[in-house]
DNA sequence: CCTTACCGTAAGCCATAGCTAACCTTATGT
DNA sequence: ACATAAGGTTAGCTATGGCTTACGGTAAGG
């Protein structure tokens, strides 16, 4: 796992989204990942590369085709981030709500 | 709020990522923010122009002071475009992980 | 009223990201 | 062996993002 927060910047990108939106229903060759959008396969392939290096999506190759699916783990170390913000965000609106009701 | 999604392209950039860190605590006013930080206290106002417009911070005023908090709502929507991708994530998995066993 | 503190905004510069076009690799098939 | 299919890689252009400097605005304090 690169460190969890590449895959932030991993998905900063609306094209990578989209990609990721086109795996949800399984692995995906490149080709037909490139399939009805609108920028080059080449585009495609450089976004894709992000993702993998980010451990948002795993790569599996068959033959010529190179298969990419998404790793739960990449999302499951954005969500743990997101979680530590979510719970000191909790406590501090908890702190500052209690503030104002004892004035 | 904006759609959830603008969201990550604000915690893509690692000194938006650190303001937040500095703001775990509870609110802060621009100056507190920006003190020991290495670039400049308008740069920092920038940043935080740019959370607030994702949803992520809020801002209350006082005299001259501005102070920025972490909104809860903000990451909760990052939260659940999260949690869709992981649900999809692990039934991909899962389905995979079957076939896989068929063989 | 004048000054000072605190902060947002605008202009300009520089670096990086994303795109396309062209090329190279590798595997399948005949 | 040759042709084709499927993708990764490079070079180069353009656009965007982030930073600084300089400036404008508002509230508090003497």
């Amino acid at each position: 796992m690169t460190n969890g927060l590449d895959a932030l910047a991993a998905l900063s990108d609306p094209t990578r989204r989209t990609i990721m939106q086109r795996l949800r229903g399984g692995p995906r060759a490149v080709g037909e990942i490139a399939a009805g959008m609108t920028i080059s396969r080449p585009a495609v392939s450089q976004h894709l590369k992000v993702l993998k290096e980010s451990g948002l999506v795993a790569e599996t190759r068959q033959g010529t085709r190179h298969y990419f699916a998404i790793a739960p783990d990449g999302i499951g170390a954005l969500r743990s981030y997101l979680d530590d913000l979510w719970g000191d965000a909790l406590a501090a609106f908890a702190r500052h709500v209690e503030k104002e009701r004892a004035s």
